[in-house]
DNA sequence: AAGCAACTTTTTGTATGCAAACTGTTGCCC
DNA sequence: GGGCAACAGTTTGCATACAAAAAGTTGCTT
């Protein structure tokens, strides 16, 4: 059966101090009304840390295509031992990042130009319902945050501080997707961003690229604030289409055929 | 360094008789020629069992929403110990299908109506897409099994026979998924499938609104035959849409609102 | 010296161990 | 009896242990 004081100990529970015991009234009801407020799940288990460590090391490069994975390498790296970081690795697989080799253990998967296609396809009919969502879900802060995104990307863009530049792009892009209010379509699209990710293209823009992206995003911005879905569901297409020759052009996986487009994008 | 006898080491595992040595050179060939059709990995690592045993239990409402996940008694039940199960479990808690609360254990995750509206959301734009593509992509071959399987479906939707109907419906939907040609479309699809799958809206199923459903797949097909992705698209829609009201019903967790259009559905 | 088999070391997959956190119970106090 | 604190049992999270598999090494044979 429940009972109160059971109450009070969890709602102390992460807050490390519960051993102590009450040291007065005012204290433990400010502890209170701050546990309360949190979600249920507030300690944060190992192996999310390891997916999250990792999930970086893989996106940001540090840990490249085809890399072996040595557990013990591992553990010793992110200080853990090799039960969480297995449970990191069999999510990470199945997020797709790293492959499972059975009694051989896991590598870094590779990202061929089949499979940015595929994904940038997804992107592509995921950036279009976020687009129409968002022109009519999107609350008033929303747009104006993603405004203030937009310029300061603009800032960055003018100052050429690509790295900066890039984190806001994508921001705006990922702000975008979460103003449309599904959480879900949310979920799969930073999912499949972070294949994309990858292939570290922003190094490959050349400057004319750059200020058509920019350009791009100008119009992205108008769109949005007229709430014209159409438009904007033309325009997000249009974007990534671009940013699918770039990012092939980075993976360095063109065929022929898709180089010319990609030499003609740079005209 | 590599060495031939390695090699042939490598080519043997799987096949659970190299610690008897060759036989004869005929019989080495062969399973040469065999072991070298596999993928590399073969072995099957014992959390994915575990993984595609529960996700079943899960869908298949063996295991409903909220129960709580009890590992020792999970491992009993699946016969292996509490590391591979937790494996599993923190694979399906990013799947979605299990929620883990750190210190007190994982459940099987709840499904909201606000979750079914927007998977339904997604699914719908994933679906537009797989129908463009698999007019575009689909062989021969894939659309006479589409077509095929559409005609077993039918013959069970004749018979009154709910629960062949329905798997023969799902693997219809899946079959147009995967001749989209895209496997991450279709992988994120099954995943979103996954969780519909678990309100088992079929029960809820009005004799109008089944024979509706034949005959917007009948239009599917016809649509799919002619490659017309404008037209197919549209009925995907149309035909996810009243899917939606179904599942939502089965769901019990209609508005007024709602349940009207659901009413109006059965008319 | 190349090729390969036997041996050693490393790594992986799963089971088990253990401390900390949680849950249920008992009995005390009012 | 209701409420709560102390205790006991259970469950979880992580570390470690151990066997099987893979990778590396040595030395023999030709």
């Amino acid at each position: 059966m429940a009972n109160h004081s059971r109450l009070l100990y969890y709602l102390y529970r992460g807050q490390g101090s519960w051993p102590l015991g009450l040291r007065n009234m005012g204290d433990a009801l400010d502890t209170i009304a701050a546990a309360t407020r949190l979600p249920v799940a507030e300690r944060r288990l190992l192996h999310i840390s390891a997916v999250d460590r990792l999930r970086d090391m893989i996106v940001q490069g540090e840990l490249t295509a085809g890399t072996k994975l040595n557990e013990r390498a591992l553990c010793e790296q992110l200080g853990l031992s090799r039960t969480p970081l297995r449970e990191a690795l069999k999510v990470l697989s199945t997020e797709g990042l790293v492959a499972l080799q059975p009694n051989r253990g896991a590598v870094v998967a590779t990202l061929t130009e089949r499979m940015v296609r595929e994904i940038f396809a997804v992107m592509g009919a995921l950036e279009a319902l976020a687009g129409e969502l968002a022109c009519r879900n999107m609350t008033a802060d929303q747009f104006n945050e993603i405004r203030a995104l937009h310029y300061q990307m603009r800032a960055h863009h003018a100052r050429g501080e690509l790295a900066p530049y890039f984190r806001c792009n994508q921001e705006i892009h990922l702000a975008i997707v979460e103003a449309s209010g599904n959480a879900t379509l949310a979920a799969n699209y930073r999912s499949l961003n972070a294949h994309v990710r990858r292939a570290r293209y922003m190094a490959n823009l050349s400057q004319a690229r750059w200020d058509q992206a920019v350009a791009e995003h100008e119009n992205i911005l108008e769109a949005l604030g007229r709430r014209d879905a159409a438009q904007l569901q033309d325009l997000l297409r249009d974007h990534l289409g671009s940013k699918l020759t770039v990012v092939l052009t980075a993976l360095g996986a063109l065929t022929d055929n898709v180089k010319e487009t990609a030499d003609a994008a740079y005209d």
